[in-house]
DNA sequence: TATGAATGAGCATTCATTCAT
DNA sequence: TATGAATGAATGCTCATTCAT
């Protein structure tokens, strides 16, 4: 818990410190980045980098959190305005702010969406887990609340839900990341519905009935 | 290809450092992974190792191919039997033969499944990338031919249909395998009726009736 | 570039990394020299030399560099006070200061021959034949100057001219080394008249004149 | 001594052998030639090699006698014809007779010497001195004759004088060899002139006269 | 007579971390 | 409050040599 002397600190000088241990996780992963990288580009000593940080799991950590607080800033956090009667209307609402905020900052997504991978391949502290994990629960809470309006389905095992729904949301993101050039901000926007889509598809409480009959 | 002198081993201590290979490489990833690791865990020299392989990579390649040959004897490949009519019986079936197979040799799956996802990371020699690209493409063939049956829906990129089916099936097999002690055999299989279920509902060519209506 | 870490350093610490590393690349040549023999004999850690020095091949330059600034202020360059307009007196005079310098730094001599002489075996990095190509450049400037004042024969092709004096100066220079005991500072340097006797012989325009003729 | 089991050996293998340890030492010099890539080549096993040889040293040993014999097949060795009264007119003729050599077998001369000025570098077991000095010996021996009968200066040291002609030849030898495609075997010859008159104007009892005199 | 499997010491280089100042 | 010098363990990889067969 470094966080004191670090957050005391003139804040151009911290914020360069953070971008650039940033870019280096980001590029390498939490085991391949080079400290030494880091306070060369963020133009630090090493003796200063352990003066503010415990150590590199603590840097890390560090990150990871700045990261969370502006992606809570940006899109409020996964289930903020979600609470009208219109469910499935929210949940679109929200979506296409998120693409926006996708097509507006990318650099920022990839560098959320790389961080927050890098904890499934293990090579991350186990506090850093705990972090995901609690962006994992506001998304639980979400799909709770749907199912206690009937608008979730409710005969699968809620974790493996929410484990699917994540992993779609990462593809999904991913892939509009990788397609970013291809579409105006309005085309985006207008994937927020089949994206909303492939959510009611699958956790939706539907009868799925094939067109042929 | 280390083949000749390696394949000329004892089978047992083959054996031994394969498994070694394997959980080094599954723990800690191609990159990170540790020859001195592996050979202190298989009780090899140093100089053995590259008596039987060319390099790291060559060791990796050679793992990864001993586990898609198995893979391969197992469930014959992702799309071996799917060419009768019944296309989504089809797919029931080879996903339950799947399941079962997770059940019996869970070790053996969560190994496949840690290298496949170790390519997205990037933190893997190139002639690996061919080899999960390959298994993509065996399920991009197999959705093209529902397409082409009319059994799988046309409006959505196919890159992006692949993709989300794809993460789809790590999502279930993770979860699958994280369970496994709460199901028996037979329950497992019943599992495959969701799994396909969910197919359907994200791929299928169907109409979403809202239940209520 | 390691300049300032290393100058920084105290200068007998500075002057036991050069001696070992001078000694170790000189017995081995660049290539087989041990990195490992270095820091033992200066008596620093691996991680020292790697925050000294950038590589093997920085620090071989910087023992070279060292090498060539102490020759320089020893001798002042191969062809110095060389322009006045007696030509062969002013060599004999570099000739006679250079045996002297010979005489009063064996060591240093042999140092600087012995890194000159890996060149040739291409153990080198690039940089250094640079060095040293430099030098021999030097020695061309003074053989075309003696051919633009008429002393210095014009039949033969000029590289080979330069080699053979080069090789001449090597042989010379290897020679008084080993007989260094035999002579006193004034016997040397009288071998100074043989050394250039042997330069009008080669270089000069002459007719040979067979004395029985 | 392994001489006995690698003489015994077929003559085709032994050629293949030889070549192959040929061309790694002359690539690599002593130390850092490989005797993996020497096996590889000759297609013998590791076993095979330590079966003919007792060790590196002894295959280089080897093949550097094997040159010697062919060296002096080739031209009969430095001194051969060296007897009549024409001295330096025979000095000549074996000149002439080495640079036909060096035309017709550049290869084999490039070898040669290459293996040669492996000593100097001290990459090199001891045994290897004992050879190389039997052929400066030799030279020793041809400048004494003419020492005898007047022909050679007697007011340098012998060995001093035997080491500047001895690399006077490697010098030209190895000009020579670099700008082979600019002569054709006549003019070659006639590079015999200039290469004796550069040894009378080294060691031959002359007066030189100025020229402007 | 011939093989090739096995080895350990060695290589240059990178790293997170400590600590005296 | 801040520095940078110092370190030793670790990395992937190559090598000449031994030895059982």
């Amino acid at each position: 818990m470094p966080t004191k002397r670090f957050e005391n600190l003139d804040p151009d000088k911290r914020k360069e410190i953070l971008h650039a241990a940033q870019a280096e996780f980001l590029k390498n992963g939490y085991k391949d980045a080079s400290l030494n990288t880091i306070i060369e580009e963020a133009r630090i000593s090493k003796g200063s980098l352990y003066y503010y940080f415990e150590d590199k799991t603590d840097l890390y950590l560090t990150v990871l959190g700045h990261v969370m607080i502006q992606l809570q800033k940006k899109i409020g956090g996964i289930g903020a305005g979600v609470y009208t009667e219109n469910f499935w209307g929210d949940i679109e609402d929200y979506t296409r702010k998120s693409l926006r905020m996708i097509k507006e900052n990318p650099d920022f997504v990839r560098l959320a969406r790389g961080l927050f991978s890098l904890i499934s391949s293990g090579n991350v502290p186990d506090a850093v887990a705990d972090v995901i994990n609690n962006w994992k629960g506001m998304m639980t809470s979400i799909v709770v609340r749907g199912q206690n309006i009937g608008e979730i389905r409710t005969d699968l095992p809620l974790g493996l839900l929410v484990n699917i729904l994540w992993s779609l949301g990462e593809t999904m993101d991913f892939w509009v990341l990788s397609h970013l050039d291809e579409f105006t901000v309005d085309e985006l926007e207008q994937q927020a519905k089949v994206y909303v889509n492939l959510w009611k598809r699958i956790a939706g409480t539907k009868t799925i009935t094939d067109n042929k009959d």
